[in-house]
DNA sequence: CTGGGGAAGGGGCCC
DNA sequence: GGGGCCCCTTCCCCA
């Protein structure tokens, strides 16, 4: 069974007037791996803010009520490029959209291998954070991935997932032959076994372009491609950044930074056509789109268009007829 | 019921 | 590789 960390779920939010989420209280932490934090305890322990960096979204000070320029009038009607310059993908239909991993119960991130051999003391999961995969694996069928490499030695093989005992025999003594070496095209290291040449393309090899390794939670089922990524992850589990005022604990320091504005009222965050403040610079951006007359989602039935994503899938869900199938407008 | 605000989560990118 | 930040998204609450 899974070693996982006690979570208890908070039944109200009596210990923090301001939440309106369940919280997660770590209880205990088998094995808990160090404290991968940046510098949590700096932030709470200072109770100082560090200085949101100026941006197109023109942080004030909380309680200025100067304005660096007047509002511009009257509110321009169609979003600003200046804060939707990325060309954005068509939304996901919401039944297929991402959820958080607390609200989830099937993995997000479906395992890259069908399974990851373990190396011996060079494993990349010797630090005690990091689990190996705690799906054990179906029995390892050998040559589940091999290479198949081309006429051309410069380029690279292409892998192919052929049943073990679909390799001919002659194959097999071809790669167990006596004082052949079985060389990587991609990086030149040899191995006396073919298997051993494999082995390296799959999991060792940086400048291979086969599959690489992958690394697992193990607090929960989901897998990534760098350990980066994985311990990033593994903080949303550790929650190593804690309130001192109201004891939550946070996965990140700036996510405790914005927790922490909701104690102290800090908005950084203005709208230059309401001065209305914000805590938030992304609910800043929500608001701007209720000045907008053209919002950014758009139901492709009716042609309305709606601030948020949500409110257009209510709306697509209410009758409109038009499915969930949104577009953003810009 | 609808629309908006508040709070928070995650991945990606840049330094 | 890690930290900080950005952006998007989601959920909850309220008017």
């Amino acid at each position: 069974m899974l070693d996982m960390p006690v979570t208890v779920m908070a039944k109200n939010y009596s210990h923090c007037p301001l939440k309106k989420r369940p919280v997660h209280i770590l209880e205990e932490l088998p094995d808990e791996p160090q404290n991968l934090s940046t510098k949590p305890e700096d932030l709470s322990r200072s109770g100082r803010l560090t200085s949101v960096s100026p941006s197109s979204l023109s942080p004030v000070s909380p309680h200025s009520s100067e304005k660096t320029s007047p509002p511009p009038s009257p509110p321009v009607l169609s979003p600003s490029p200046q804060f939707y310059p990325k060309v954005y993908p068509p939304p996901i239909s919401p039944e297929y959209a991402p959820q958080t991993w607390h609200r989830s119960v099937a993995p997000l991130y479906p395992p890259v291998y069908p399974f990851v051999e373990y190396m011996g003391p060079a494993s990349p999961y010797s630090d005690s954070s990091l689990s190996p995969p705690h799906h054990h694996p179906p029995p390892i069928q050998p040559l589940a991935l091999r290479p198949v490499y081309p006429a051309d030695p410069s380029l690279s093989p292409t892998w192919t997932a052929s049943p073990p005992h679909s390799a001919a025999p002659e194959d097999l003594s071809e790669k167990r032959r006596p004082g052949v070496r079985h060389q990587c095209p991609d990086c030149g290291k040899s191995y006396s076994t073919f298997s051993g040449l494999s082995k390296h393309r799959q999991f060792h090899c940086a400048a291979g372009e086969g599959p690489k390794k992958s690394f697992s939670c193990k607090f929960c089922e989901k897998v990534y491609v760098s350990l980066g990524a994985l311990k990033m992850h593994i903080r949303t589990h550790t929650l190593p950044c804690k309130c001192t005022i109201c004891g939550k604990a946070f996965s990140r320091p700036w996510l405790l930074q914005g927790h922490i504005r909701t104690h102290t009222g800090e908005k950084p965050f203005s709208c230059t056509y309401c001065n209305r403040a914000f805590a938030d610079r992304s609910n800043l951006r929500a608001h701007l789109q209720t000045h907008s007359d053209v919002k950014k989602y758009s139901c492709p039935t009716c042609s309305k268009t709606f601030s948020r994503m949500s409110l257009l899938t209510k709306h697509a869900e209410g009758g409109c007829g038009g499915g969930v199938h949104a577009e953003k407008v810009y």
